[in-house]
DNA sequence: TTACTCATGTAACAAGTTACATGATTTA
DNA sequence: TAAATCATGTAACTTGTTACATGAGTAA
């Protein structure tokens, strides 16, 4: 049986993300920090109110956040990170059976069935998808221009799998 | 509110994952399906028994599978596509919004605790990542050999992904 | 006969999603 | 004052996970 609350295990993706957005900002509110995932591109969450307050209220629960509530009469409370915090984020980001994996990845799924197509099905369709990861790259580039550093860095990772997912299409659109 | 059952809004990535394979099989039982996600280094899931055989009657629930039991006192069961199923399949192979999408990437994801680690902490961990990444890699590539047409080239997808991660560390171990 | 593999399945739980509810504050 | 935005939160649901239960067939 998995022991709940704030397991040893580990902290989920998300908590991870969470705690790190955290330590970044110094001082956040979960309405700000929804919105940062929200609006990033490079952030695999909706941002759904329904994980985010949950999560936050589950590591403040477990020790890794506190908060302080401003007397704004809107209740706005902003959290920061813990010492505790601070040390559960190293093991998390140093988690190399997470780190090495693949994650996953929509596109590497739908793969076996794009070959199980017959030629001019599978070109249409491989021409298609082609379009589109050449659009998400110069939306990608613009949103680029935007943002910080850190937030770049992961823009050219994403970036380099959409090249890597073009190079692949050519590899096979004629075979 | 969402509808449930095989819902207009379409297959999830598990759903289309188990009736491609079921396509690719042509016939197939829960156990074997289970057992090749299980093995396969390429797959996300874990091949789970309370995912899989669930997520086959929902697939069968809404006709795009058909099931028949055999008599070896084992209660077997063969699934394989139905026509629907078939249709069903098309829409999910040309999702753009997914199939264009980044997936979820645990290297991706951590990107941003990295860049926060002072230069020699950060030196440490990444040499550590990139040792990771290799032995990966090399994992990969015995892996391929052993394996069909397919799946080589979603092998090929990954070492490609690995490689980009690969460079981005070269990019950032000193900065 | 003992142990292993084949094969199906359930129970309890974790953690995300959408959609909605509620209210304060700011801006047009 | 009406509408938009800031801000927190909950309810119902979906779907995955681990861990266990059950039993048939096979090989030592």
């Amino acid at each position: 049986m998995r022991p709940s609350r704030i397991r040893k295990a580990g902290l989920t993706e998300l908590e991870g993300a969470i705690l790190a957005a955290v330590r970044r900002a110094g001082s956040i509110t979960p309405y700000k920090l929804r919105h940062a995932f929200l609006v990033s591109p490079s952030m695999e969450w909706s941002g759904s109110a329904g994980a985010v307050y949950p999560a936050m209220r589950r590591l403040k629960g477990g020790g890794l956040l506190t908060a302080k509530r401003s007397d704004d009469g809107r209740g706005t409370e902003h959290y920061s990170l813990t010492k505790k915090g601070g040390r559960a984020l190293k093991p998390w980001a140093a988690d190399m059976s997470r780190v090495v994996g693949a994650g996953s990845d929509p596109f590497r799924t739908r793969v076996p069935e794009w070959l199980m197509l017959a030629g001019g099905e599978r070109a249409r369709l491989l021409a298609k998808i082609e379009r589109a990861v050449r659009a998400r790259c110069r939306a990608l580039k613009a949103e680029m221009a935007k943002h910080g550093r850190v937030e770049r860095a992961q823009f050219a990772l994403e970036l380099d799998l959409q090249r890597a997912r073009l190079r692949w299409i050519a590899a096979h659109k004629r075979a």
